[in-house]
DNA sequence: AATGAATGAGGTTTCATTCAT
DNA sequence: TATGAATGAAACCTCATTCAT
């Protein structure tokens, strides 16, 4: 009668989180039901609930997954001027946004209003601090105009991810002019400039 | 034994209605349940079944009658500049988010993914129509940089609700600096200017 | 495709507390589910919940309209000397098991460990205090043997239960011999007497 | 991959028997799962149907292992009077209840209503049996009051359980002034005497 | 004999909706 | 128009049991 399927277990696991992030993305976290995510995995309900404690922890533990992913770009971008290093951050997001769609969705356009654990609301603060960071960093180098850094940080994450938004609905291309046009006004919005000549060395 | 409440038919459904828009974009739709709506809008259960078909029904009149108030910004800006015209629809936006916040969180911060119908996607296409028009127009006239017009349009917007969430989440005030801050790097993005003089009237 | 059944509220919620008393006191509370107490109840499932905040809820207002019912004939019983009362009690006691043996069952039988809260619990420790009372004033008036007066009303009430649970099983008459032979060795075990004559009278 | 823990397969259904046994008489039946003993035990929870049929076969197993301890002391004191043999028997299982709490409350304190089989309601009936012919010859010596000997069981059973319960759950020491009490009470409820001089000796 | 991932029936509970009053 | 008890499908989750390893 009982029919198991003897799998890896990480294997399974990778089912139930890429089905789950299928779902929470297109129809949403509550439209989206377990007898569904254990479907589209190829498993039993009861499964989910081997690797996870719960539909919500499901779903914070793919959240922090995503966003980890995402500090990759700005964690990494350490060197070179505020321009270049935004620049890097798009384009590695962009290839995510190209590659993982899903993983943009859940990340930016998916409301998780109190679904959110304490560390997933941790974690994702870390996302604008990072590149509020790098912003700080360039207004102490004149690259940036004048006003609150976290605000510029948030200026351009909200343009950066309106492309992002595009490219992974495959509106937008990752290289159609419209994701170019996007970047340079995020760029222009900000004023970030090359770093000027640097006075003391003259 | 069953207490009727007589009241103004139409005093009902506005009742049932703030009491929708103050759960849908607080919990959220699908965690906002009908007995909840029912009980803070004062009535019985069955009575939302008098005024509204169905909770989605509910969830699509509201939605309209929210897009249909922001679009009368920049249905009624016809003439001036496109700076000027801009200038006006975010101002009166900013004061619907200072006034009723719920109806800038419904539109633009809640997650209406299958949700709404044909008529209210409809509506919020002209939205983002509007918007587009009145950049067209100042494309021109030559006040506005190079690019698609619809593309500037979803810049300025992004920008602009980015704002409007901050003063509806009660966050900034609406004449707080970093206000001014972002209204500026949207207009610096599109690099919206003054109309030039007209040469042919010289 | 609803059939809606109209009743009388008290109605419904009196036919789901026999249904589950009933059952509670054959099979167990694990073992009795939702859907059987409100198939018994003739009831859909749903309905429960809208008596009961829960299953387990359900049980301890049981159980504590049980305890209630049973508080009364110690409760009553103020007069009279100590064997005396506790015949009062034990008859009443009787009465209730021939009459309705679910509740002598519930409340004797049945094994509630970590079901019960915190107000059952209480009200059920009243039981074994109204019958310490009782024979704590017969020891004063020298009718009872020496020996702690809880110890004396729990070795009373474990005959007494004894032959109430027989008869709620059916397995004895109310007035079987076997009734009285355990009757009268319970007032034998604590020797209580009629009240000796009161020395200070003479 | 799979750690196979190499032991004494007596061993393995020791600690099986060990903690299942435990986790019923403190949780109840119904509420300690397979996994939950499995992990108390040490072991996968596969195990468990290596040794046992099902759950259920545990606990019946569990169950007759119990009761036959407990026969053994009725069985074992076969010489002396009816007043001696009892004694004999409620020091035995005293001992039982200080060393091993749980066999008491499996045997009369967990409720087990529906879930032992034929054999282990015939081995229970067996232990009052037991009891039963212990005051029947009593009777025909004339050391026990007048009344049905299996009454007369039930009654001493009834009252020496009591006690057994409170030294299980270590309320009682098993030399509390409580417990002669009610040892006492028990014996005068029968009014077993000593066995009286036999007349035809004379 | 032992493991433990997988199963799936079935548990409790929720909630949008109905309809007799 | 309003009520609110009733409905029942369907949600999330548990757990005794199986079986490939």
């Amino acid at each position: 009668m009982t029919h198991i399927q003897k799998r890896n277990p990480q294997q399974t696991r990778d089912r139930l989180v890429r089905a789950a992030l299928d779902l929470f993305t297109t129809r949403g976290y509550h439209a989206s039901t377990t007898p569904e995510i254990a479907a589209r995995a190829g498993v039993a309900e009861g499964t989910i609930y081997r690797h996870f404690e719960s539909k919500q922890h499901l779903l914070n533990e793919i959240y922090r997954a995503a966003v980890r992913l995402l500090l990759k770009a700005p964690q990494a971008s350490v060197s070179g001027s505020c321009r270049e290093r935004l620049a890097a951050v798009a384009e590695q997001w962009r290839d995510v946004a190209a590659r993982d769609p899903a993983l943009i969705k859940l990340v930016f356009f998916t409301d998780l209003e109190g679904l959110l654990d304490a560390k997933s609301r941790e974690i994702k603060t870390e996302l604008t601090q990072a590149l509020t960071r790098i912003i700080a960093s360039g207004k102490a180098a004149g690259e940036v105009r004048a006003g609150a850094a976290d605000v510029w940080a948030e200026v351009w994450l909200a343009l950066t991810v309106l492309t992002l938004g595009r490219i992974a609905a495959r509106e937008w291309p990752a290289t159609a002019p419209a994701v170019v046009q996007v970047r340079d006004a995020a760029l222009e919005a900000l004023r970030v400039r090359e770093a000027p000549p640097d006075v003391r060395t003259l």
